[in-house]
RNA sequence: UCCGAAGUAGCUCAGUUGGUUAGAGCAUCUGACUGUUAAUCAGAGGGUCGUAGGUUCAAGUCCUACCUUCGGAGCCA
């Protein structure tokens, strides 16, 4: 094989000559001398020409560079005088393509723009940056689930039916058989998968048709959604724990350069330790009427009025959520929610049928819910009342009852949303930055 | 879908109570500089002021509609 060298290795070749293919990130000259900024994709590094070491083709070359052309570039490594890095003695250039000129610049651009420049956006060191840490999030993902014994069991993107609400699915049409719906979860394959195989977790896209319009939502985001036959509510909450302290720990041991670039307050991510605090949603509750944080709800008339305190039954909204969390510094499980604000599949409590065994874990510093997770009904009986009570048609779900006909198991699972992980860990404004190209409601380019 | 905000040079923005030739920085191009770090300095080119209509002697500025985008809400991962 061809021998390459990339710059996040290039310190094992001081003093040697190596040859980089890349981009010019940016070039400043000096009379005589010029510093470009080559790129490869693993790193920036500054080259310098000196007029009187190198050819005057080299010189040449050099002086009709544009941002991003597209270059081979022969050098000695050796280190920078004043900085703790390395640079490239340049020799030699070979130019690929002069670049038209480039529309990101190193100065400060909108979101709009930088939105409709996505495939070029990504070539910034920040951009470069997040996706690191998302690599490395998957990967852990992956790497944690292998090493304890789960199976990878992918769901089907074409869908029947929907699994949970019906108002927020894309359709399409499939030949002869009508309409088919992009899956917005892969779960209940999932548990057939958990009734074979023990523990299991798909991982994909997922599309959600909701017109939500905020930082915390994609309308297509990916999942990784494990599911465990013999576990309850209580083993599912020790699992989330230790596989989300897994992944932070890998981040901070694998990427901590990419954090650095992303200017990420490494402590917060530190302090992610187990356990995590586990709060019912009573006691939840209980905080955000201590700390007088109404429901806000629309009237017929527009109007908007405050209900204090919280009504119970209620899902949580964004303030809420963050009332719960501030005084924590790690993701906070909230567990036993009420049965009418949560799914069909969801276990009831036993001990009180007004809740379901459902957890909602929150994230630190404003991120939210990134992920949720229930013990699901095991009873054949009591999981044909729920899909009549939520009006989902029956013979679409035959086959999951077939679950609870045939060797029936407590079980349990969650969804983790890699997005709204890579935003936490990353500390980014906006999901949007989160994945290589987000798909918005009012965006679906490029 | 609802509430709020914004559209002026390739980009980020300024533009006063409506007033005569629409400005700056960056980017681009030309030049100076042998250690630059968003380099600096000198010069040049670059505009259908989102679109359409209206008020006025006069509209980037005021009014109406539309378009686009951004922020938030609900829903959720």
């Amino acid at each position: 094989m061809k021998k390459r060298y990339y710059i996040d290795k290039i310190a094992d070749y001081v003093g040697r000559e190596v040859t980089i293919q890349g981009w010019l990130y940016n070039i400043r000259t000096s009379g005589k001398l010029m510093f470009p900024q080559l790129r490869d994709g693993t790193g920036i590094i500054q080259g310098v020409v000196s007029q009187k070491e190198v050819t005057e083709q080299v010189w040449e070359d050099f002086k009709k560079l544009t941002q991003e052309s597209s270059i081979i570039v022969t050098g000695t490594v050796s280190k920078h005088p004043k900085k703790d890095e390395f640079e490239l003695q340049v020799k030699d250039i070979k130019i690929i393509q002069i670049a038209e000129p480039y529309p990101i610049t190193p100065k400060d651009h909108g979101v709009e723009f930088l939105a409709d420049h996505r495939h070029l956006w990504v070539r910034s060191p920040k951009q470069v940056a997040i996706l690191k840490v998302r690599e490395e999030i998957i990967k852990a993902c992956r790497d944690y689930m292998y090493e304890n014994g789960f199976t990878l069991f992918d769901s089907p993107i074409f869908t029947p039916n929907a699994a949970e609400g019906t108002t927020t699915l894309f359709s399409t049409d499939y030949f002869d058989l009508g309409k088919v719906y992009l899956a917005q979860t892969g779960q209940l394959y999932a548990e057939a998968g958990a009734m074979a195989l023990g523990k299991v977790y798909d991982f994909g896209p997922t599309f959600r048709a909701e017109r939500s319009k905020t930082r915390r939502h994609l309308n297509e985001f990916w999942m990784i959604e494990p599911e465990m036959a013999f576990y309850d509510l209580y083993d599912d909450m020790d699992l989330i724990e230790d596989f989300i302290v897994y992944i932070v720990e890998r981040v901070l041991k694998n990427r901590s350069k990419e954090l650095a670039i992303l200017e990420r307050d490494i402590s917060k991510l530190e302090a992610v330790k187990k356990p995590f605090p586990r709060i019912t949603y009573d006691e939840a509750v209980d905080i955000i009427n201590k700390k007088n944080v109404p429901l806000i709800r629309k009237k017929a008339d527009g109007s908007e009025e405050e209900i204090r305190p919280f009504p119970w039954g209620e899902d949580f909204g964004a303030p809420h959520e963050e009332a719960v969390v501030e005084d924590y510094d790690r993701p906070v499980m909230v567990y036993n929610w009420p049965s009418e604000a949560k799914a069909f599949y969801m276990k009831r409590d036993p001990d009180n049928p007004k809740v379901v065994r459902g957890v909602d874990v929150l994230a630190p510093e404003g991120y939210g819910e990134i992920v949720g997770g229930s013990e699901r009904e095991d009873d054949l009986e009591l999981l044909s009342s729920r899909i009549k009570e939520h009006n989902l048609p029956m013979e679409a779900f035959e086959w999951y009852l077939d679950l609870r006909r045939f060797g029936s198991v407590p079980h349990s699972g969650f969804g983790m949303g890699i997005e709204r992980v890579v935003s936490w860990i990353c500390k980014l404004d906006h999901l949007r930055e989160a994945i290589p190209f987000p798909r918005l409601m009012y965006r679906n380019r490029p």
